[in-house]
DNA sequence: TTGTATGCGTTATCAT
DNA sequence: ATGATAACGCATACAA
């Protein structure tokens, strides 16, 4: 246990160090009978870089965003980076977090939130804080963003009913801030309106991505008088909920009369109750990508990086629009 | 900016400092203006404590999870705690996850892990480092557990069946690694046993905890030739499944012919497809009590804490047991 | 290859 | 109320 010197201890755990094979034999066997353990802490002082990366996330409910995050928590730990995460519903705590996340010093900030107030990137901007963004359309210097091609699906559900001759589509869409959502929409519009369909045939009905709005918005439906034979839903826990409030209120059935497109292709799509047709989003690509985009801004540290990639999204046709099981 | 000690820029961001409104205000002003953020690194290293936790979790593709995940890590933060989040789905990487969490000198860790070495237990106990286990029956002289009435509510569940009349009882169980599935199986039985059913009666299915575990249990079940007529499973994914393969394989429909109940109380038991009977384990109610475990084992840093508390399950009745919606 | 010395950015102690 | 100084545990530049 003596006889080393604290920088020996040092190099010990160092793979890279000069040192003897004896020397290290020797800290490392102290070392297990001391139950010590390097400190990382310390090192992040030194070099600058604390090999930890913010993750900001909510409505972690959503399955999708779950195993999104299971996904990428995956990844940064192969890559030898810690996930420091936070949960984040409104723009105040997202504030907060952001502090915190600044006081700890992390390398970098991946998120996938619709929010995100203006004055937040902009200090992360100034800080030179690399941020990756999901599915966001947010812009900066230090922000590059991973988006899945969401307007490409929006013209390719179109087509998908148009093909399926359906004369009353519904636009069953996310929140408003949430900038994939609108995207999915323009897409949808633009495809219906590729293949001829009226626009004033198009019935939009405002969801929040949960399951109880898209139940409620088909109910709201039916109030109107509206029959609808064609739904594109801009997630699918929105689908889901359709797909109950279609039976229990309408009396109407996937697909016999109505047809039904999800997003995200979350487990409970391939749910035999649900059997939703839906467009993956290839999450593993996207945290693909991702890391790429992390791995290059920590490298070239000092210049902000701006990138964008957009990843197809993959449709998954099961029942909801009459493809057999 | 210039013109003020090292220790007054400390002073002015410590609420409890004593320093003179005038000088904060100037400290204050020049940080703004020169984008300067505290460090908290290096007060690690002073205090020994780092306020991070480590979150070691696994199976997030279980909505349970991760509304678990999303309750423990707001809690956390409003303690001024930070979350380093570990995914992990297997002993090794969970080695490794752990040796990382340790040289970044975390103060805790919280797992809902059912795997788990001893070695790495015996690891944790060795560096005095709290443990607070979900649904674990691991013991040790740092580790507390926070449980869900397993037994009982296994009891309740059998009550509810007899109560019915049920003849041919189903028990659809998780991984035997699983301790809380073990606790709720031994509850069922009990409380048939006490209901007066022959034990012969009860069939017992292994399933993984996944949908299509569930599904595949019952179809096994129909190849022997069994027609349940009540069903208890170790969790509300087993039992989508089972209720899925229970219409689709045997035309047996909830709860005409069959009554089944799940547990853990997902958003998806409230689905209207699914409509299931479930035990809500209060995740409110056990961050609470992970929180006050935190709060005493962080308080006594050198004092080995080990305690257990034991959360009530509450029955959440729906259509499944033939509740009206 | 090994040991010594320096510094990272704070907080706490001490003196003023 | 304020400034100077030591200390935290490690990595590195340098000397040996």
């Amino acid at each position: 246990m003596a006889g080393v010197s604290q920088s020996a201890v040092s190099r010990a755990f160092s793979p890279t160090a000069s040192i003897s094979a004896r020397t290290r034999q020797k800290v490392l066997a102290a070392a297990a009978s001391l139950g010590y353990r390097p400190n990382r802490i310390p090192a992040i002082m030194l070099s600058g870089r604390s090999y930890m990366v913010g993750v900001v996330i909510g409505g972690l409910q959503n399955p999708f965003y779950a195993t999104a995050l299971e996904q990428l928590a995956t990844a940064l730990r192969e890559n030898g980076l810690q996930v420091m995460l936070m949960h984040v519903e409104d723009a105040v705590t997202l504030d907060s977090a952001l502090d915190q996340l600044v006081s700890y010093r992390i390398d970098a900030v991946v998120t996938s939130l619709a929010i995100g107030s203006d004055t937040v990137v902009r200090a992360l901007s100034q800080l030179g804080i690399p941020v990756v963004c999901f599915n966001s359309s947010r812009v900066g210097p230090w922000i590059s963003t991973v988006n899945s091609n969401n307007h490409g699906a929006g013209l390719t559900a179109a087509r998908l009913l148009a093909h399926n001759g359906i004369r009353y589509p519904v636009w069953l869409t996310g929140p408003v801030r949430n900038a994939a959502s609108r995207a999915r929409g323009e897409g949808f519009r633009q495809g219906l309106h590729d293949a001829g369909s009226p626009p004033a045939a198009l019935s939009v009905l405002q969801g929040d991505d949960t399951y109880d709005s898209g139940y409620d918005a088909i109910a709201r439906l039916k109030k109107r008088g509206v029959r609808p034979d064609g739904i594109f839903a801009s997630n699918d826990m929105m689908a889901c909920g359709a797909i109950d409030a279609l039976r229990e209120c309408m009396g109407l059935h996937c697909p016999r009369d109505v047809i039904i497109l999800g997003y995200d292709n979350i487990p409970q799509a391939a749910w035999r109750s649900y059997d939703l047709t839906s467009f993956s989003q290839h999450t593993e690509h996207m945290v693909a990508r991702t890391m790429e985009l992390l791995d290059e801004a920590l490298a070239t540290q000092d210049t902000p990086l701006s990138r964008t990639y957009v990843v197809d999204a993959q449709l998954i046709e099961r029942g909801s629009t009459g493809c057999a099981p």
